[in-house]
RNA sequence: GGUCUCGUGGCCGAGUGGCUAGGCAGUGGUCUGCAAAACCAUCUACAUCGGUUCGAAUCCGAUCGAGACCUCCA
């Protein structure tokens, strides 16, 4: 059951897991920069990390998960000129940089909250590792693969290459990417283009700024990873993850900084996560093709018909496997929380199952075992999913008398649902609650539907039918069943 | 322009040499006072053209189309 087999994007192929320290797994993903609200494809990637240390923990390993917060300001592009984004941000909205970060930092947690993510076990920031980062700069400059102009530090990327192989993990050579590289306006101190930024000297206007050796200034994009990984992680740790799109230059450049630094690949395995697309595009700030997190709680958006709750969208992102690109549409996501409605309604119902001597009709333990299969085969939620829906359809054929159940059975059964769709997952059972308004609102339900069943004997359907349809428009949705009526709750 | 990835039925999405993915929608039936829900059955597939193979949606090649990266980006 504990063949975990992951793919690694630096091999191209997945990969049996095998921790670098028996029982403990160190997983490093890059997080947010901290300039805005986070969007749904932002959420999309952190999920499928989430999925991952879900399953790792529950695999009884000892997980150390570690999330940043890129809380430093980088510049726009990597020439010379550009704006740092979190710089620009206070500007626009006239507070101090660090108040830009409090503000959308404090909203990534509460979104992430929504969704019902686990906390990282460590969330550095990038500010808080200065000191870390600078005497990481000096270690590779004393490795002489960096050079300093006029108070900043850039990165050799072509001395590296000389002596390491640039460019492993995004399948690049060094030559084509001289040929490729777009020229960037404005003057740049960097001796080659590929070069890359461990250190920018701050200019007067700068507001945020560190002393260094090399004068007052600010860190480069890259080494924060690579200074935070190395201190909570170690020089080597199991699973760094991020999105594709980072994949180069981000990724790329931590590895040859690692290399240079510390003389070793930092990483065994590496994860990135697709993108989520609108319109056929990636959603990006920048373009402005993207959708917020609150626009599904408000049901406040062009893209949206109507509101949803986090697991309705949760289960739809799950139900795309991480590795490939995910399209949004207000479609896709009603026919997820129809889906999504049906399989919590099945196991809201498991309780109330009758048990037989024996069941009949499905294959417990080999359920269990596919279920597992489909986690280990690269964490693939999509296939867990459509277990799921199989152990569904028996639960319903229980109830409609046509399959059978064991008590023993069933005990396994929700044990297992509950490991499988609240633990792993992730996903919430937005319909049972169990508040003290909630039992109130069961009984009061009940009520209901008692009066309607004695209406029905009498074959009063005027006050039947209305009990029923003042109900749907309330929206409870009366279900009669073989052993009775129950009812639903259509959430927001 | 370069590198890489992908093209699956009405929609979303797995799979990846021979065996039903799954969800949503549709159709027929069972149940019901009528519905809804549920159950049973069922229709739409693997971009195009070649090649390899006993056999390909799955491997190879070409073509067309889409996307990501090459600049900050989850």
């Amino acid at each position: 059951m504990k063949e975990l087999y992951i793919y690694n994007s630096i091999s191209g192929k997945k990969e049996k897991f095998q921790p670098i320290q028996d029982g403990h797994v160190g997983m490093y993903v890059c997080g947010p920069t901290v300039y805005s609200n986070v969007h749904l494809g932002n959420v999309r990637t952190f999920m499928s990390f989430d999925l991952v240390f879900r399953y790792l923990k529950h695999l009884d390993y000892k997980v150390r998960y570690v999330r940043n917060i890129t809380d430093a300001g980088h510049l726009e592009n990597d020439a010379d000129e550009g704006e740092d984004r979190i710089a620009k941000k206070a500007k626009l909205e006239k507070i101090e940089p660090m108040e830009v970060v409090q503000r959308y930092t404090v909203d990534f947690h509460q979104i992430l909250n929504k969704f019902n993510f686990l906390p990282p076990s460590i969330e550095p920031t990038a500010t808080g590792h200065i000191i870390e980062q600078i005497e990481m700069i000096k270690e590779i400059i004393k490795n002489d693969f960096a050079y300093e102009v006029n108070g900043s530090i850039y990165f050799d990327v072509l001395k590296f290459n000389s002596k390491n192989k640039y460019g492993k993990l995004s399948k690049r050579n060094i030559e084509d990417l001289i040929h490729n590289t777009r020229s960037l306006d404005g003057q740049s101190d960097k001796k080659n283009p590929q070069d890359f930024a461990l250190w920018k000297k701050a200019d007067s206007q700068h507001i945020m700024r560190w002393p260094s050796p090399w004068g007052d200034g600010f860190p480069g994009w890259h080494l924060e990873c690579t200074a935070m990984s190395t201190k909570y992680l170690g020089k080597r740790f199991d699973i760094h993850g991020g999105g594709m799109d980072l994949k180069f230059p981000h990724h790329e450049c931590e590895i040859a900084q690692s290399e240079a630094c510390h003389g070793n690949n930092p990483v065994n395995i590496w994860m990135h996560a697709n993108m989520l697309t609108l319109n056929g595009q990636k959603m990006a700030k920048s373009t402005g093709n993207y959708i917020l997190p609150n626009d599904f709680f408000t049901g406040n958006s062009d893209h949206l018909t109507k509101k949803y709750s986090a697991s309705v969208v949760r289960f739809f992102i799950l139900q795309a496997h991480y590795r490939s690109v995910l399209d949004f549409s207000n479609n896709a996501l009603l026919a997820s929380e129809k889906g999504y409605n049906k399989l919590m309604d099945s196991i809201n119902s498991l309780p109330n199952l009758v048990t037989h001597k024996e069941s009949s009709g499905f294959d417990l333990e080999l359920w269990i075992k596919d279920c597992y299969k489909a986690m280990n085969d690269d964490f693939n939620s999509p296939i867990l999913i459509a277990e799921l829906f199989s152990v569904v359809k028996f639960i319903n054929q229980v109830k409609d008398g046509l399959a059978k159940i064991s008590a023993n059975d069933l005990k396994s059964l929700i044990h297992y649902i509950n490991i499988f769709v609240f633990d792993i997952l992730g996903l919430k059972n937005d319909i049972d609650e169990g508040t003290e308004f909630e039992g109130k609102l069961k009984e009061t339900v009940d009520l209901l539907i008692n009066m309607r069943a004695e209406a029905r004997l009498n074959k009063d359907f005027d006050l039947s039918d209305k009990i029923r349809d003042r109900l749907t428009e309330i929206g409870i949705q009366l279900k009669d069943e073989k052993g009775g009526t129950t009812f639903s709750i259509e959430k927001l």
